[in-house]
DNA sequence: GTAACTGCAAAATATTTGCATCCTT
DNA sequence: AAGGATGCAAATATTTTGCAGTTAC
């Protein structure tokens, strides 16, 4: 299993087959410096020099659509993104993934080491992806 | 287990100390009538005359704060809502649940019929909620 | 050079708040 | 009667779109 900090962020986004730009650049950097997952707030504003909130947007949504990044569904609204541990760039990510929100300081983590159990669903249904969140209180916070 | 359809609207209401309202039995009353989730915008426009879109706002705010419907997660920033059939009325859900998003007719429902199997979460963690959205092909789309 | 990306302005949406009025208990 | 709920107007916030200028390859 490869881990996915091990790559500079120009070849992140070249292996993602992006064009590597400044935006870009600032952007992905922030996800590797960060363990927890980002809302679009904090992209604006923690990216050194401001970028603009419309790149912002644009940018996100290239990464969520080219796979770089899973965007990690909340029930409270705000869409969070962070980049996961493994490296899942030959273009499929892990069918599962495991999101830790704490309610104490808000935090989102991608858990990557926790297995998601096998799950049958009832007949008929075709699953293809299996979003876990779990809400509670994180280890720093306890 | 008791089945939360056989409590009419104006019970239910009371069972979770809601006064009840026009607004507050037409909405929940659409939750009753349909199995899959519904969005802010299905609820404005179906529920026969049109309701206030602040009411829709406030109401649900409502529902959701005294535990009548859970919100539902998704990536797509689109928050939806559902009642779960289980009778949860006692003032505690369940502390997971298991929503089904079909990619083709892209509705969402509620899977009580299927068990989260355990998960365990690293040391440290203390787990209060989980919620499961899986998404794929549902039942009437295959 | 060409296609892709950015940034500004503005449009379109979505959500929240204040307040006067009406309804439930 | 009193507190809670509603509906309208308006304030905010969020997201999308168009387009001209810039950048990556």
């Amino acid at each position: 299993m490869t881990h996915i900090k091990q790559y500079s962020v120009n070849d992140l986004l070249k292996r993602f087959q992006l064009n590597v730009t400044d935006s870009r650049k600032k952007i992905l950097q922030l996800f590797l410096n960060q363990p927890e997952a980002l809302a679009h707030a904090d992209i604006e504003n923690k990216a050194g020099e401001k970028i603009d909130r419309v790149t912002v947007y644009r940018t996100l949504q290239t990464f969520v659509d080219k796979g770089l990044i899973p965007s990690i569904p909340t029930a409270d609204n705000s869409i969070r993104y962070a980049l996961c541990k493994d490296d899942c760039s030959e273009g499929h990510h892990h069918d599962h993934h495991v999101h830790f929100v704490c309610e104490q300081c808000e935090k989102t983590a991608c858990l990557d080491e926790v297995n998601v159990p096998e799950i049958n669903l009832p007949s008929g249904f075709k699953k293809e992806k299996i979003e876990v969140v779990i809400s509670g209180i994180c280890k720093e916070c306890s």
